[in-house]
DNA sequence: GTCTATAGTGCGATAGAC
DNA sequence: GTCTATCGCACTATAGAC
């Protein structure tokens, strides 16, 4: 269907709105079917009607088409971080962080998870991206807790440590055989993680 | 001096040894002088005296040629995981693996390592390169706190704490006004995390 | 060693929305 | 008129195939 004629019929702006949400189920279709790799920028511009140049415009390249929304994760963890009581303790700011994330990851979302994370399984390119957003959401929480007054490099090591504890939860969560909620499984990694640091034999 | 010349003086193989080394010293020097974007593998192979597509038989892209040599950390961490006391608990065999890994860390080293920092920081293709490796440290290091009868999700968690400890210390040392030697931050970065997982507030 | 597909960029043109 | 999404074309460099 021609974009002319939705406008005809519809009345609305002569480009269809959600062009960046088609290009990216377009591309997340593609590369579970065909693979990462397999997939050209021009195949998923033209699986939306649009070309690659186009396709270059949304997105700054083909890894980054599989990571948009990720600044609303990111804005739960310092949402929960500020949403700590006025004397909690860095350890207690993540906690209040991971809760904060953990309401994201619903029943209803554990499908898309799984699939998106077998096309970047599959793919070292994207997991060097994917670790990227994660440093970077690191970097953004440890901001946080320095501007609520955790010193310099244990702001770092909170932060880091808070990702380590949802990256952890995240890949239990989507392993095949769990049943467990989201919160319930980084509960008990985050315990799991203080008891390590308690040095139990 | 030509091959040549060297091959008759010397009576060595054909070509000059050490091609990988001087490809990767190239790189740097030229990483550092004009950029990473700004520096095409031909370039660094014509610095060499060699072509672009013998620069790509020896690396598998751009990026790589600056991660030459993380083999031997990976084997030092590994080789402190070994090292620790037969009833250690995970953190002790995480704080063996750390002291085993610091002993690269001399102060000859500091001022290569600040170059090639300088070099990566400046380029966020070659910071997910860095994060790739260091995942895959992780994954190795877990992966030998899991044969030592660390079950699996505290072996991860333990492995990606090390490498946060390490990372941390790392650009502590690497600071410009830093002072102490790596051992010396190290240790304190570790007593850090685990005072963090205390609670203390 | 050569050849080629593809990623990704720069720039100008178009055309509707406002 | 301005703004913005799109297209089209030319171009370089990477990286892999042959």
């Amino acid at each position: 269907m021609s974009v002319t004629v939705i406008t005809r019929l519809t009345g609305m702006a002569r480009w269809e709105p959600g062009t960046r949400e088609r290009l990216q189920a377009a591309a997340m279709d593609l590369y579970l079917s065909r693979g990462f790799e397999g997939t050209t920028a021009a195949d998923i511009a033209q699986a939306v009607g649009l070309t690659e140049r186009t396709f270059f415009r949304h997105f700054a390249d083909k890894r980054e088409v599989l990571f948009g929304g990720q600044e609303l994760l990111v804005q739960a963890f310092l949402d929960g971080v500020a949403a700590a009581g006025p004397h909690a303790s860095p350890l207690e700011m993540i906690e209040s962080a991971l809760s904060a994330a953990a309401t994201f990851f619903t029943a209803e979302r554990r499908d898309h998870s799984r699939r998106r994370q077998v096309v970047i399984s599959a793919n070292p390119a994207l997991q060097e991206r994917e670790l990227l957003k994660s440093a970077a959401l690191a970097a953004s929480l440890a901001s946080a807790l320095r501007s609520r007054g955790v010193p310099g490099s244990t702001a770092t090591l909170a932060a880091e440590s808070a990702v380590t504890v949802f990256g952890v939860t995240f890949s239990t969560w989507i392993a095949a055989d769990e049943q467990r909620s989201f919160p319930a499984i980084q509960r008990e990694v985050l315990r799991e993680l203080v008891a390590l640091a308690d040095g139990a034999r």
